[in-house]
DNA sequence: TCGTCATTTTTATCATATAAATAAGATATT
DNA sequence: AATATCTTATTTATATGATAAAAATGACGA
C-alpha cells in the first residue's frame, strides 16, 4: 500500500475521551479566545498555523472555527483571516461559552449575573406554573421536593436535589425560553458551591421555603407562588453577595 | 491546466447574497429540521445524499453540520448517520434558531413566549439600571426616548425608537446576560408587529409610560423603575394576548 | 495626492483517499 | 434456543492537495 495517511497528534490538554478531534479543537480554541489569549497585538492565527501548531489536518481546524462561529466567539473571511467578535457577540446561553468563561476568570461575577436573572425569570416561571397547573409538571416538581426532603437526612445530594426543584419549575412553566435556562443555571449552581458554600447553616429552613413555592403552584395561587419565588431567590442571592470581596451594586 | 475544478450549484431558495456556501447550506438544513420535514420515519439524509441533493461539496455539508450541532440542533457519529436533538436542545436564544422558528410556524405562540421572558427580566434591568446609575447607559436611554418623541411626529421610526429604548435599558442593567436578550427581543419585535399593529392609537400614551420609566431610573429609585417597567410590559402582553385566537392561559 | 492595477496571502470550495466506528447480519458456541 | 463472536457494509472522521475567490498591500502612474 503506498501512501498511507494517518497522523494526527491530538490537541494538549484537552479531554479527548468522548470528543472528537473537531471539538477538541473547538475547545482549545474557545477556551484561548475566552481567555484573552488573542488581541489586535496578538491576532488568531491563521488556519494553516493552528494547523500546524495543533497538528490536525485543515478540515479538523474548519470544522472547529465553523462550530466557533456559531455560537459568536469569531468569523472569518478569505484574507483577512479570523477574527474574534466582541464580546457582546458571544452566546451567554451556551453551554460551552459559559463554561469556557467560567473556566478563564472563576469569579463570582458570573455567578451574580446569573443570580440576578433567575431572580427575574423564576418567580414568572413560578407565576405561569400555577396559572397552567399542568398536572405531570407539578408532580416534578413534588418528587424533587421530596429529594430536598430526603437529602435533609442524608440520603439523596443536597445540590442535585436543590438544581431539580428550580428546574422542575421552569419546566412547569410552558414556557420554552425559561425551561431552556435550566442547564445554564444548573452549570453555574453547581459550581457556585465552591464559593458560597457557607455551613449547611443556611439549607436548615430551605426545605420550607421551597416547599412554600410549591404549595401555591399547586393550589393554583400565581400570585402568592410568584411572591414566594422571588424571596427563596433574595436569600441566594444575598448569600452570594455575602461572599463576594466587594459589593458595587 | 488540467484538472478544472469549479462547479457548484447554490442551495435552492436561500439568499446568497452575503451568506457564503456553508451558510446557505447550515440555512437550508436548519429551516427543514425546525420545519419538522424529518422525524424518524423520515431521517435526516447521509452526508453523501446531502451532497448530491444541494450539490455541493463535502467540506460545504460537514462545515454547515458543526455548525447546527454548535446550537444544538442535531448531532452526527459515525455509521449513525445525523440525527436530530430533541427541542429542548436548540439553543432557543440563538438568532437563527429563532429565525427558523419563526418563519417555520408564523404564530403568535413565540411572541407570547418573548413577550413573558421581556415581562421577568426587563422590570429587573429597570431595577438594576436605577442602582448602578451608570451616566452613557442613562444617557442612551434618554435618546431613544427623544427619538420615540420625534416618531410621534413622524420624525422618526416608531418599532426601531421603541425597541432602541428597551435596548438601552437592558444594557444599562450590566448584567450581560440581560444585554443579550436585546437582540433576540429586536428580532422578535421587528415580526410582531404584523399581528398586532392594531392602529397606532394605543401609541397616544406610549411615551409617557416609557418617560415615566426612564424618570425613575436617572433619579435612582429601582423599585419604581421596576413598578413602571412591569405596568409597561403587562400592557404589551394584554394587547398581544387580545390578538391571540384563543387565550390558553 | 490619489486612483489603478498587479501581487500575494488567506480563506472558500472541491475532490478524493484512508481510518475508525458501529449497525446488522452470519457464524459459531454453549 | 440463546448467546457470544466474527464478518461485512455503511457512514462519519480525518487527512491531503488542488483550485477559486476575496481582499490587504504595495507598486505605479497620472
Amino acid at each position: 500500500m503506498l501512501g498511507t495517511t494517518k497522523q494526527a497528534t491530538v490537541t494538549p490538554r484537552s479531554q479527548s475521551q468522548t470528543m472528537n478531534l473537531t471539538q477538541q479543537v473547538a475547545d482549545t480554541l474557545g477556551a484561548a479566545i475566552i481567555s484573552g489569549q488573542y488581541d489586535h497585538t496578538n491576532p488568531v492565527p491563521s488556519e494553516a498555523a493552528i494547523c500546524a501548531k495543533l497538528r490536525v489536518s485543515r478540515s479538523a481546524v474548519r470544522e472547529a472555527v465553523k462550530s466557533l462561529a456559531a455560537k459568536g466567539l469569531l468569523a472569518s473571511r478569505a484574507r483577512q483571516g479570523i477574527r474574534i467578535l466582541p464580546e457582546s457577540e458571544w452566546n451567554l446561553y451556551d453551554a460551552d461559552v459559559l463554561r469556557w468563561i467560567r473556566d478563564a476568570n472563576p469569579s463570582l461575577d458570573l455567578i451574580k449575573e446569573v443570580t440576578q436573572l433567575r431572580i427575574a425569570v423564576e418567580p414568572e416561571a413560578a407565576y405561569l406554573a400555577a396559572q397552567l397547573r399542568n398536572r405531570p409538571a407539578i408532580k416534578a416538581i413534588h418528587q424533587s421536593l421530596t429529594r430536598m426532603k430526603n437529602a435533609e437526612e442524608g440520603l439523596d445530594d443536597p445540590v442535585g436535589s436543590d438544581i431539580a426543584f428550580h428546574r422542575a419549575i421552569l419546566d412547569a412553566s410552558g414556557n420554552r425560553f425559561f425551561m431552556q435556562l435550566g442547564k445554564i443555571i444548573e452549570a453555574t449552581l453547581r459550581v457556585s458551591i465552591r464559593f458560597t458554600n457557607r455551613k449547611s447553616g443556611v439549607q436548615v429552613g430551605a426545605f420550607l421555603d421551597h416547599k412554600r413555592v410549591y404549595d401555591e403552584i399547586e393550589a393554583g395561587n400565581p400570585d402568592a407562588a410568584y411572591r414566594n419565588a422571588k424571596q427563596l431567590l433574595d436569600g441566594t442571592l444575598a448569600t452570594i453577595m455575602e461572599a463576594m470581596p466587594e459589593c458595587p451594586g
